[in-house]
RNA sequence: GGGUGCGUAGCUCAGUGGUAGAGCGCUACUCUGACACAGUAGAGGUCGAAGGUUCGAUUCCUUCCGCACCCA
């Protein structure tokens, strides 16, 4: 053994640790056939960003079940990484150039991404650092970029395959535009917002003067690139209307009314204004019905020529000025309240809007359905299950996805003109200098890729792919993926169809979704609500294992979410406190001893702590199997603390043995293994403090010897425990410090069963002695368990009439418990029909508070009550 | 509108077909031989509502109410 522990466990040992760690490979792999493998890759953050609680979550459940897999014998790989985060990376990157005044237009494309570039060199690291601080077990060695070489092949070969193969095409079609990113995104990258807003009544007079018909729109700006209004073709009010024509207000423009199925006729007035360059579905009518699209608001969000005296206004003050127009003209009919949802950029919440631009598609259809093949058969297992339905209707209800970015930082498409004779190209290669047909000069595409279209080739880029690497051969497809539920079609989804399609195989075997982590009160964290949680504040404040405890322990079967609260970090600080300290003193205690070979003989006490641990064993492995983490978890603290160290320690006392110490070795060291995926570093540090020189992590997991189970033990130290409790509660009712003993007391029962526990009940109540009584004794105090009864007779402190209540507290009690078991067992289709153990149980359960009863009773009687 | 999940102690949450548990908070006592980041004792719950299934429901089913999220 080492020098003694300190008081208190000093948590910047954690540095130490995460430091070596790394400096020693502890977590680096290499192919291994002889060995079982798991492999996993992390979901890669933002390389400009930093860690945030949900980060935490995610890897301390990685880290938790690579440990746990580690220590279970498997050759464990886990892949890190970071993301480019293409709109994210090129957003931060401007606003830093425009503190010093540079647009990167100024700059141009090139030195801009050299730019970029020295700015992911420079702060790239800090979210790869937090992760080591979190105690990550990663296989630095393997650490990958999206954007770097071996990613960069593996995007233009998937991209070049998907081209190849008519998957990926050019089209121009209605896009998602966000005007303050100057991109196009895609369907997912849209969030819905409801907002109060307005509906306004428009009227557009018929072209013979002869009345008007009044059309209801949220969008009046748009109004200006009106090209047909629409009613639907079963709308009695308006089939004579059908085919007539009406002028635009504002604009004069003559526009024919069509009829449409589409129109919904209990929306406003039953008729609606077609605007196809601003609407996917007057998209889609303006399609059916050949209709022209007139563009009237530009990608910068302000009006375009086509808007004729709104021309360069921003569209939200044009949409006013319109109004008042409107108004002033006397086409406005009426303007009601109305409530709807409104899409924004999920990244910078500006309101998008719906363009129609030369943008670039992955065609879905066919590989959704094998995506969706895999999850059916099983080969991709999603977990909790729950989650299979929802991702089997996104894929029912694919959509092309758009995958072309206006922006410079990222994956450029891979696709080449050729300027002489025109033909289109996908290359695999990183630079083309010359048409491949007619040798004339190329222009490669300017657009960039969507990031995740990179991030969905992960778990097989990041070993080579489409090198047939041995790495490829032998980590993939990856064991499991873990992460959050809210890129389940993000991310998650998209690498299944891109793995199915491109590698043929599964990208991972199993998928655990886990919940999201939410304020206290379970509020979504946000910086406008000012609710966040920084996870480096909480790992300085209380420490990495801390925090791990308060995130993993709150995790549920279901993968519900996580409500965070600091107070739940604080405990887990003291529960490694209490580790520490349950280990100093355990180590004080077998300080100098040699303890090699197991006792041939133990104590009851002996035999029920290591029953309890087979039985801590035996359930947290079946946790990890579930992936339960938070039971897992949960289980280990309630059998350490509330078993081990309350019960086991306390009883190691009295009179300790030899195999007193083995135990109390065998259980701490089990134990340290037990939490070691949880709470890594204390753990650890303990581990090394007991003079071991390994890493705990490259221990192996306790094994399994359930016939060291001992019922009877566990049995018997349970009726003890309710003697010591109710010992214990006495002293309090009667006020009795713990440095008061009580001098003796006597036991009239089975002497045989109680009198090994004697000198732990003496301890632990705080007795001098306690002696066998045939007879009542008189004049004293009494506790009840079962069929034994404690006399505690107090020189000159009895108080009869205090005693008579306490017993009659007693009765009261045991009786209304005993009616509920009268109730069930006299109940005849109870004994009929329940299952006979469980009958069988009843009567037991109704016979030891009946011996408990009759005792109080007598006791009563005795006292004249 | 469609879907999913959740309503259990003052707060945050576990959990179970056989009269409910934890952490924090609260009350009282204690620096008792590792731990006051602790120990001991205690208070506190008709497990959202109503039906149904069952010998028995907080647990399974249905409906309703409330909250959250996802999709359209």
């Amino acid at each position: 053994m080492n020098e003694r522990l300190e008081a208190q466990y000093d948590a910047t040992a954690e540095l130490k640790w995460a430091k070596k760690w790394k400096e020693d490979k502890v977590f680096h792999s290499q192919i291994d056939e002889s060995k079982p493998r798991f492999s996993i890759v992390i979901p890669p953050p933002n390389v400009t960003g930093s860690l945030h609680i949900g980060h935490a979550l995610d890897l301390s459940l990685q880290d938790a079940i690579v440990r746990y897999k580690k220590m279970n014998g498997f050759n464990v790989c886990w892949v890190p990484g970071t993301d480019h985060a293409g709109i994210a990376t090129q957003n931060v990157v401007e606003r830093a150039l425009l503190q010093q005044g540079i647009r990167r237009q100024d700059l141009g494309r090139e030195a801009f991404l050299e730019k970029v570039w020295e700015w992911k060199e420079r702060y790239g690291n800090t979210i790869l650092d937090q992760i080591t601080r979190l105690g990550c077990g990663v296989d630095w060695d393997r650490l990958r970029f999206t954007m770097d070489s071996v990613c960069a092949r593996a995007v233009r070969r998937a991209f070049k395959e998907l081209f190849d193969r008519g998957l990926i095409y050019k089209g121009h079609y209605m896009i998602n535009w966000c005007p303050r990113c100057g991109t196009a995104i895609s369907d997912l990258e849209v969030t819905y917002e409801e907002e109060d807003s307005h509906l306004w009544f428009i009227r557009y007079p018929f072209e013979d003067q002869k009345g008007f018909i009044v059309v209801a729109t949220t969008r009046p700006e748009t109004m200006l690139g009106d090209t047909a209004i629409a009613v639907h073709p079963e709308d009695e009010r308006y089939k004579s209307v059908v085919g007539k024509n009406v002028i635009l207000p504002l604009v004069g423009r003559r526009i024919p009314i069509v009829a449409d199925e589409s129109v919904d006729p209990e929306f406003g007035t039953g008729a609606v204004k077609v605007t196809p360059a601003h609407d996917p579905t007057d998209f889609d009518i303006g399609q059916r019905h050949n209709l022209e699209p007139i563009q009237v608001i530009g990608l910068d969000g302000s009006m375009t020529e086509e808007a004729g005296s709104f021309s360069g206004m921003d569209r939200f003050e044009a949409r006013k000025q319109i109004v008042r127009r409107l108004e002033e003209q006397g086409y406005l009919e009426k303007v009601e309240p109305y409530r709807h949802a409104v899409g924004h950029c999920q990244r910078c919440h500006t309101v998008v809007e719906p363009m129609i631009s030369d943008q670039w598609f992955v065609k879905l259809t066919a590989m959704a359905e094998k995506a969706k093949h895999v999850v059916e058969t099983g080969e991709v297992q999603i977990i909790p299950e729950r989650w299979v339905k929802v991702y089997q209707d996104w894929m029912d209800n694919i959509r092309d996805w758009c995958i072309s970015r206006q922006i410079w930082w990222g994956h450029r498409i891979p696709v080449f003109t050729c300027e002489e004779c025109g033909h289109v190209f996908a290359s695999e290669e990183e630079t083309v200098e010359k048409c491949p047909k007619c040798g004339g000069s190329v222009k490669q595409e300017e657009d960039v890729l969507d990031t995740w279209f990179s991030s969905s080739l992960w778990p097989f880029e990041v070993f080579g792919w489409p090198e047939e690497t041995e790495d490829l051969k032998y980590y993939y497809p990856t064991s499991l993926l873990i992460t959050g539920y809210d890129i389940l079609f993000f991310w998650v989804a998209r690498m299944i169809f891109m793995a199915t399609t491109l590698t043929e195989q599964v990208p991972f075997k199993q998928v655990f979704l886990h919940g999201l982590v939410l304020d206290e009160h379970g509020q979504k964290m946000s910086k406008s609500k000012g609710n966040t949680v920084d996870p480096m504040d909480m790992i300085d404040e209380y420490s990495a294992d801390a925090l791990r405890y308060a995130l993993v322990s709150a995790m549920s079967l279901g993968g519900q979410d996580v409500n965070f609260s600091e107070s739940r970090v604080e405990h887990g600080k003291n529960l490694t406190n209490k580790i520490w300290n349950s280990a100093r003193y355990v180590l004080s205690v077998l300080e100098g001893k040699q303890l090699d070979t197991a006792p041939e003989q133990f104590s009851r006490a002996d035999r029920y702590i290591l029953s309890r641990l087979e039985q801590t064993k035996k359930f947290v492995n079946e946790c990890f199997d579930a992936y339960d983490f938070g039971s897992a978890l949960r289980e280990i603290e309630s059998f350490y603390w509330g078993e081990y160290c309350d019960w086991y320690i306390e009883m190691s006392k009295v009179d300790p043995s030899y195999s007193t110490y083995w135990t109390l070795k065998q259980v701490l060291e089990q134990s340290l293994k037990l939490f070691h995926p949880f709470l890594p570093f204390v753990t650890q540090e303990i581990w090394d403090r007991m003079g071991h020189e390994s890493y705990l992590v490259e221990e192996v997991w306790p094994e399994l010897s359930e016939s060291m189970i001992d019922q009877e033990a566990m049995d018997r130290v349970a009726t003890m425990k309710e003697a010591v409790r109710g010992l214990r509660n006495l002293r309090a009712e009667l006020g009795l410090k713990p440095s008061q003993r009580i001098t003796n007391i006597f036991l009239q029962g089975e002497m045989g069963e109680w009198e090994e526990f004697f000198p732990y009940i003496e301890f632990l109540a705080r007795v001098e002695e306690i002696k066998h009584t045939s007879k009542t004794v008189p004049n004293a105090y009494s506790v009840v368990v079962g069929n034994t009864v404690f006399f505690v007779p107090l020189e000159g402190l009895v108080d009869i009439d205090k005693e008579r209540k306490r017993l009659q507290k007693q009765q009261a009690d045991l009786e209304s418990r005993i009616a509920v078991y009268d109730k069930r067992l006299q109940n005849e289709a109870f004994i009929k029909k329940a299952p006979q153990e469980v009958v069988e149980k009843q009567r037991e359960e109704r016979k030891a508070l009946e011996e408990s009863l009759s005792n109080v009773l007598k006791r009563l009687s005795e006292l004249g009550g």
